[in-house]
DNA sequence: GCCACCTATGCAACTTGTTGCACTGCACGC
DNA sequence: GCGTGCAGTGCAACAAGTTGCATAGGTGGC
């Protein structure tokens, strides 16, 4: 599984505690790999006793203390591993699909809903993917390793998104003009 | 989950024992739901325990007995319900993109050679998707019902899988221009 | 005659991911 | 002074997905 590497390259950006990590899921890691905090917590706690990574307590006042982590030699060592190693591509699960190929079966109007729904939620991530975009990378032809890597991630989100819109778009013009016959 | 939902749709589609079903996923279900022929059985069991579809044993000579499968109408009820009830749009597990964005870390000559690997099995995917499409669906503004929704899923999979070859497309120009400097 | 592969179902063990909850303490609004 | 929300870690139970194996007869190649 991946969510291990994930957390890696995380921490090799910045190192941080386990909140902090949960925190930069929900963001910009989130874009491309999902993952609560309960994950976190038990990965990193299974990582430490692999010696990928290391952790030690920092006491804050006013707030409770935090384990920070930092990525270890073993960690890296794996890392650098894998990604030279052959991956599968996705397992594809997509609800909506299943929904659309199952239309005859429920309300019409009701399925309709729900895609029209579907394509707002992605075109408000294109929007703010599109908006972190021009902010963090107004001059992408400059960019180069780390950054360079940040923004064709990034890339990939926005292609993924438009590529949703445009077949919602494309599912809900098709149901309508299905309806009115 | 939505397997259980996945299975009444193909089901609907066709009657069938596990086995057909685990084949079915492998082909035109599997585009764009991934299940193993143990989940299949699995959920086949609990699904005739919720009343959900009927299952009997059928003889066959030269072969072993299968036991086939039908939608009940408790099981009709539900993919009813499931198909007007709101859904969460998926959560992104994309491996690749871990790697791209951890590339400083690893080979860079390995990962591009990674990175081309996954862009030609997407444009094989895609060679299959357009061939199904040609062939199966040769006037598709003629469609309606059933025959129109297994279209339209054909085509997310065409656009997924075309934004998919032209991200990792995107990705390789990047990181051989980025490898020159 | 043996090996490999297909049809067909399924158990058991394991890994992952999800959900609900528990505990602490500060800041802020009303 | 009370509820809400944020920062912070974590257990426990459950649901879902994966992997390896077992069983059993039939087909087809060498």
């Amino acid at each position: 599984m991946a969510l291990e590497h994930a957390i890696l390259v995380s921490l090799d950006e910045r190192s941080g505690s386990g909140y902090e990590l949960a925190r930069r899921f929900e963001k910009s890691i989130g874009f491309f790999w999902a993952a609560t905090h309960q994950q976190i917590y038990r990965t990193l706690k299974r990582m430490v006793e692999l010696g990928w990574v290391t952790g030690h307590e920092v006491a804050q006042d006013g707030r409770p203390d935090k384990k920070v982590y930092e990525v270890a030699d073993a960690g890296r060592a794996e890392l650098a591993r894998w990604l030279a190693s052959p991956g599968e591509p996705e397992t594809i699960r997509h609800d909506l699909s299943v929904k659309v190929r199952g239309a005859s079966l429920g309300d019409p109007a009701a399925l309709v809903d729900e895609v029209a729904r579907h394509r707002d939620l992605h075109a408000e991530r294109l929007d703010v993917y599109l908006a972190v975009e021009k902010k963090d990378f107004p001059d992408p032809s400059a960019l180069s390793g780390r950054r360079l890597h940040q923004h064709l991630v990034l890339r990939g989100g926005i292609r993924a998104e438009r590529a949703l819109v445009e077949w919602c778009d494309e599912v809900l013009v098709a149901l309508r003009e299905d309806d009115r016959r």
